[in-house]
RNA sequence: UCCUCAGUAGCUCAAUGGCAGAGCAUCCGGCUGUUAACCGGAGGGUUGUAGGUUCGAGUCCUACCUGAGGAGCCA
């Protein structure tokens, strides 16, 4: 009978015993008669130890040969040993090999470093590597908490259709798509969607793919993304505001506590996410003005920021590096906001909207507002931003049959995990990310 | 769309206008505790493409292609 089938994140449990372990070979060490065949099976990564006199030749043979990422199936022991950095070796006994890679065509991610462009190229191989896998099982985890934490509170999940008959903000370009010979769009947000699930179901939320065609060329831009939405009914600013910060604690909490040894993988600073806690720091758009001005007299700021203009990517990063934890920004100029924001009553020239920029110069994560209740002020908004008043019939009737006030967010999955995981770009969050100039694998 | 930078071996990079090289990967050999192991050897090239300047171009000039970083826009 063979040994117990068990994977490399679970074999601390089979210490001393015989275990079977279904992987590849990450990479391989030898020193004359004593082999060092490192395994990886998804789970983790075990050094494997294989002195000649202590295996079949066949079995030695076929272990010193092997090439980088060949599928194996390993028996072994498991043995606890200090000098290994996940604290346990196996002492390999039996070893069936499925496939070999080919010598002449040999895996091409070797442990030594590669260039951006190569990497991406193979990225169906790349997400094989160590911190490729923690990225993406944290991502993994931020998506569980989000879901978790609306499940929790009473929200429904309402997905939102992914083709779409016109723009749902205007602004933003769309991907075009013919359906039947009729014009419709990917989905750059299901926001308005779920505003009508929301006064259906009370608290809803969505979870689901954006598109988005605009020739942006950052490290925080992918052309599909991923976006958690929230929208409650009953709901003001201060509410989602409130939403927006439970909703970041508990995500970063949550991963501190599953996914901590993968934050280490990546090369996280932890400390910074430790001090992720309630409340937010909160400044409303006039102060955050004050503060860049402040800002540009010091030196900090290339440019002078004038009252009236939407913040730019230098402004976020610096506003967000004067704080610790993540920065809530209110009450923006409506002008240099949506058509369904609702305005401020003290401030009509302002809109009940906020921004969250997180820390360490990441920007912009969540946006979010309270939408506009009223049907002639909405309608009115449709008009001066030259939408075409029929495609919005239906979001109009929210306005008609029962309005109250609401409000909701949006979170980009793939900037929370950036953030999170301190990572330099966004398309490492992804398994396979969507660019300007990226469509393979 | 604009600005900046880059393209040389499978990969990462070097080469004052003067014989195109190193490390890794692959192959051969050595090593019983290696940690991106190490040591010795071998094979591996249309220098992104097309023109031009020059006795001579990887290097200088022009155009184009491809990619990266940033701006704008946004999550």
């Amino acid at each position: 009978m063979s040994p117990t089938i068990t994977t490399i994140a679970e074999i601390g449990k089979h210490e001393g015993q015989p275990v079977t372990i279904r992987g590849w070979l990450y990479n391989l060490r030898e020193s004359g008669k004593l082999l060092f065949p490192i395994f990886r099976d998804g789970s983790g990564q075990i050094q494997g130890v294989v002195p000649k006199n202590a295996v079949s030749p066949e079995t030695f043979d076929a272990l010193k040969g092997l090439t980088q990422e060949s599928s194996v199936i390993v028996e072994g022991k498991v043995r606890a040993d200090k000098r290994a950095p996940g604290g346990y070796e196996l002492d390999v006994s039996n070893v069936q090999v499925l496939q070999k890679v080919s010598e002449s065509d040999p895996y091409p991610i070797t442990p030594k470093e590669h260039g951006v462009d190569f990497l991406m190229e193979h990225r169906h191989l790349w997400i094989r590597s160590p911190r490729q896998a923690a990225i993406l099982r944290v991502r993994a985890e931020i998506i569980k908490a989000a879901r978790d934490f609306f499940d929790d509170r009473g929200f429904t999940l309402t997905d939102p259709p992914i083709l779409t008959p016109a723009a749902c903000e205007g602004t933003t370009t769309l991907f075009p798509v013919d359906y039947f010979d009729e014009q419709a769009y990917l989905t750059q947000s299901g926001q308005l969607y779920i505003e009508a699930t929301a006064m259906a179901l009370g608290k809803v939320y969505s979870f689901g793919p954006t598109f988005r065609a605009e020739k942006s060329k950052t490290r925080r831009h992918l052309t599909e993304f991923w976006m958690v939405e929230p929208e409650v009914a009953y709901a003001t600013l201060d509410d989602v505001m409130e939403l927006s910060e439970g909703l970041i604690t508990f995500i970063v909490k949550r991963c501190l506590e599953k996914r901590r040894a993968d934050l280490q993988t990546i090369g996280r600073d932890i400390a910074k996410l430790e001090k992720i806690d309630m409340p937010f720091p909160r400044i409303n758009y006039d102060e955050a003005v004050k503060m860049l001005q402040e800002g540009f007299a010091k030196g900090a700021l290339e440019n002078k920021f004038e009252w009236g203009g939407d913040l730019g990517s230098p402004d976020e990063t610096y506003l967000s590096a004067l704080f610790e934890r993540p920065l809530m920004i209110h009450r923006y100029p409506a002008k240099v906001k949506a058509f369904y924001m609702e305005p401020d009553p003290q401030r009509p020239d302002l809109a009940l909207c906020v921004d969250v920029l997180a820390p360490e110069g990441y920007g912009e994560i969540i946006g979010g507002s309270q939408r506009m209740a009223s049907h002639e002020l909405l309608l009115q908004r449709i008009h001066e931003h030259g939408l075409p008043e029929e495609a919005f019939k239906w979001y109009l009737d929210l306005r008609k049959f029962g309005s109250v006030p609401h409000g909701g967010f949006g979170m980009g999955i793939e900037r929370a995990v950036a953030w999170i995981g301190g990572l330099e770009h966004v398309r490492e969050t992804i398994p396979f990310p969507r660019t300007l100039h990226r469509l393979y694998p």
